[in-house]
RNA sequence: UGGGGCGUCGCCAAGUGGUAAGGCACCGGUUUUUGGUACCGGCAUUCGCAGGUUCGAAUCCUGCCGCCCCAG
């Protein structure tokens, strides 16, 4: 297959800059890019020490993935660079990612790093490079419309990526290209093992990138001891059910690690409190929300109101809302919504942008 | 040390002669480029302890231990 890379000019004289994370989707990207005859550069950044990340010397693993993203790319025949952002990953994604923890917020690093990292700074690079433009592996549209180019959701439901790109602005959309949003994610390995790239059944990456044993806890209090300290976990009458070793641990709608038994029903976190440390918790029906006022909103096309649909988590069928400018309203109430999480705003496939929770409001009057 | 009640998995709790429900918690897995949710699976050879009755007891009897309540 040959990819549309949407180009002003022809491939012959274009030049495409791929970013290489050394996984299968970046790696097919790369090959794509390089069959329409266009220079192709893989860039790959090293984000953060993989070898610590895994708990391994540095000389042993270190650097997995920017080995494979070379392999790639010298099997492809296009230039590969490798740049070092570990402290500017450090400052814009994980002093972040740890100050809204200890805020008792949820953070979502994807998006800090697709925001700063990948979309600003790997952007300017690409584009002080002389780049037509970036193509990364992410399962979202980039489609010609009226206006100019529209972000749209992946073809395939089951892998679509925009939830994590919705603070895409319009200038970064401009020099994007995103080769994977029409094609199902078996297509692509397919299309990788035809290339006989390396990282052909090479698995998904997933968790959180720099912290692939899952323990983001000790991730964050490296950084931010005071978020690990303990406190108590209440009822929503201030009863005291038991303690925490610390907010860190926890996240709205979270029912595991709480450790309270002797429940007829099961208990979740409801809300954080980092003033007082308090985990306050309740009952299932105390987590459905029926309204989030979202910050910091992002509108990839005009500010609209009617008709919108958001997504309040990277998995789920966009749900219908209302939109006063600031709030979004569910039609049905939402669980487990997050502050410190996005929502994605859409009006059926497109992606409209959207904006970061701050504060949700009960479906149930009685446990506001 | 008079009376009454109770003691079953970490917690709550069914089960009163026929060979240990369930819920919560916990653990594991599945799903997933965030957290979380959801789903699947696991989880007391043993019923405070020691004897006894019985073909057979957590369930009946005896003693002991512990806890709670009332009264002194």
């Amino acid at each position: 297959m040959i990819a549309d890379f949407q180009l002003d000019r022809p491939p012959a004289e274009a030049r495409i800059v791929v970013a290489m994370s050394g996984g299968v989707d970046s790696s097919v990207v790369a090959a794509l890019a390089a069959r329409t005859g266009a220079e192709v550069i893989g860039i790959t950044l090293q984000l953060y020490d993989h070898g610590e990340a895994i708990g391994r010397s540095k000389t042993c693993c270190a650097g997995r993935d920017i080995y494979d993203a070379r392999t790639v790319a010298e099997r492809l025949g296009i230039a590969h660079y490798v740049f070092d952002y570990e402290t500017r990953f450090r400052d814009s994604v994980i002093e972040r990612f740890a100050d809204e923890y200890a805020r008792g917020r949820t953070p979502i690093p994807c998006v800090s790093c697709n925001q700063s990292v990948k979309f600003t700074d790997l952007l300017a690079l690409a584009r002080d490079l002389g780049a037509d433009c970036l193509a990364t592996g992410h399962y979202v549209r980039r489609i010609a419309g009226p206006q100019g180019p529209e972000l749209h959701r992946a073809a395939d439901p089951a892998r679509d990526q925009s939830y994590f790109l919705f603070a895409t602005t319009r200038d970064q959309l401009d020099d994007l290209r995103f080769p994977l949003g029409g094609l199902p994610k078996p297509a692509v390995r397919d299309l990788a093992r035809e290339l006989g790239l390396v990282v052909a059944d090479k698995p998904d990456s997933q968790d959180i990138c720099f912290v692939p044993n899952g323990d983001y806890a000790s991730e964050v209090k490296k950084v931010r001891p005071e978020a690990a300290r303990p406190g108590e976990i209440v009822d929503l009458d201030g009863r005291v059910l038991g303690g925490h070793a610390g907010l860190i641990h926890f996240t709205v709608g979270q029912r595991r690690g709480l450790d309270i038994g002797g429940q007829a029903e099961p208990l979740y976190v409801v809300r954080l409190e980092p003033e007082t440390r308090r985990v306050v918790v309740g009952p299932k029906a105390a987590l459905a929300v029926r309204a989030a006022r979202l910050s910091a909103l992002n509108w990839l096309g005009e500010t609209q109101r009617e008709g919108l649909t958001a997504k309040v988590r990277s998995m789920a069928r966009p749900a219908p809302v209302g939109f006063d400018g600031e709030t979004i309203r569910f039609v049905s109430p939402e669980y487990g919504v997050a502050p410190g999480q996005a929502a994605a705003l859409y009006q059926g496939d497109r992606v409209l942008g959207g904006g970061w929770i701050e504060e949700t409001v009960p479906a149930e009057p009685a446990f506001a």
